[in-house]
DNA sequence: CACACTATATATAAAAA
DNA sequence: TTTTTTATATATAGTGT
């Protein structure tokens, strides 16, 4: 290989064995090169020097992933697939759940009702009335404690209404006013809520 | 490199190709040993060829996947995570999507109903009632249909139970057997599913 | 450090076994 | 086929610029 035979060691001297790195890195990828040509091959060359700096080579048209998972395939521990068959497995699992909720959403939604018995349809027809009337007495626990709070606001404007009046008769005692009814009631809140829409915005959830 | 230059180009003759990639690929090997021992260089080198058979050389004490992970740490283009994260995206949205699938269906449960307003739980509770008609209208559908089916069988086999009958009539006029009343109808078929619940079985999907 | 030179060692194409 | 041989092309260590 040059003036005298080389033994295949170590090169000591750092300079040297940098100058003979480079050489030797362009020979081989060269080579690389050649094979890939010549011999229609895929090849796939990592070199990491012992400085740390990287030089590569990959065939024209492929990856080193795509070589790297080739190689793995063929010798069979390959380190991801664990991983990749886990999470596919994860995602196929999650997929079946999501069609199962999703089945059973439209059926409590009144569809998709082809495949229940009748035994089936009354348990559903059974649970269903009885959420409704958790739902309607949940309305009316919402629409009661909103009640108060408008009861005790407006008494709470009233007493300041009423105690400013106070001080306008005690400055001025030519003008009288007339307290008007605030006295809020179930049926009146619930119109307000129902005019109101716009304050609220319902909407079940979007179904992918 | 043998007898008359030769230009770098594929060999179309396959055995030819043949030979010469087996002498190169060990030539390459030898140099990927001699680099890694001569310059204390890490080398990885994974060869497949056109015929889809792979050789590789590993410099020792380290890995493929060593020094694949390393080349992408320093070049910065994870080969790998566009695969992962995409999966991993997915399982994300699968899992919130189902998330909020389950909490639909608690609140058409009648559960989780605190975050409902009141504008949001008269549309539920209006969805819900308009979900139990089409339940109770499939389940009255049902129950006719399967009465109607068992109308029929019964019918049938009365008709076989008089042939016979008359059959035995001809051949002995000694004895006269009466013939029940199958006329079947809603409510004896409706109680007849009742009484026997084992026949069916009622369960909502698990979740999860 | 990067290139050029050059004597040798190696690699290898083609041919032969 | 694979291996061996052999003639030649390449690669490259050591050296110089």
């Amino acid at each position: 290989m040059g003036r005298g035979k080389i033994e295949i060691k170590r090169i000591d001297n750092l300079t040297n064995r940098q100058v003979t790195y480079s050489k030797r890195r362009a020979g081989i990828v060269k080579k690389a090169k050649e094979l890939t040509v010549l011999c229609d091959t895929q090849v796939s060359l990592i070199m990491i020097s012992s400085s740390g700096k990287i030089h590569e080579y990959i065939s024209p048209s492929c990856t080193h992933k795509n070589l790297y998972d080739k190689y793995q395939q063929v010798s069979g521990n390959n380190i991801w697939k664990p991983h990749y068959e886990r999470m596919q497995d994860n995602l196929q699992k999650l997929k079946e759940i999501n069609n199962k909720l999703h089945k059973e959403i439209r059926q409590r939604n009144g569809e998709d009702l082809d495949e229940l018995n009748f035994q089936q349809l009354c348990g559903l027809e059974q649970n269903m009335e009885k959420s409704v009337d958790c739902v309607r007495n949940r309305k009316f626990h919402v629409i009661s404690s909103q009640t108060d709070i408008y009861k005790k606001k407006v008494k709470n404007h009233q007493v300041t209404y009423n105690s400013l009046l106070r001080g306008f008769e005690e400055r001025d005692a030519n003008c009288q006013y007339a307290s008007p009814d605030f006295e809020g009631d179930y049926q009146s809140t619930i119109e307000f809520a129902t005019e109101n829409p716009h304050i609220f915005a319902f909407g079940l959830q979007p179904q992918l």
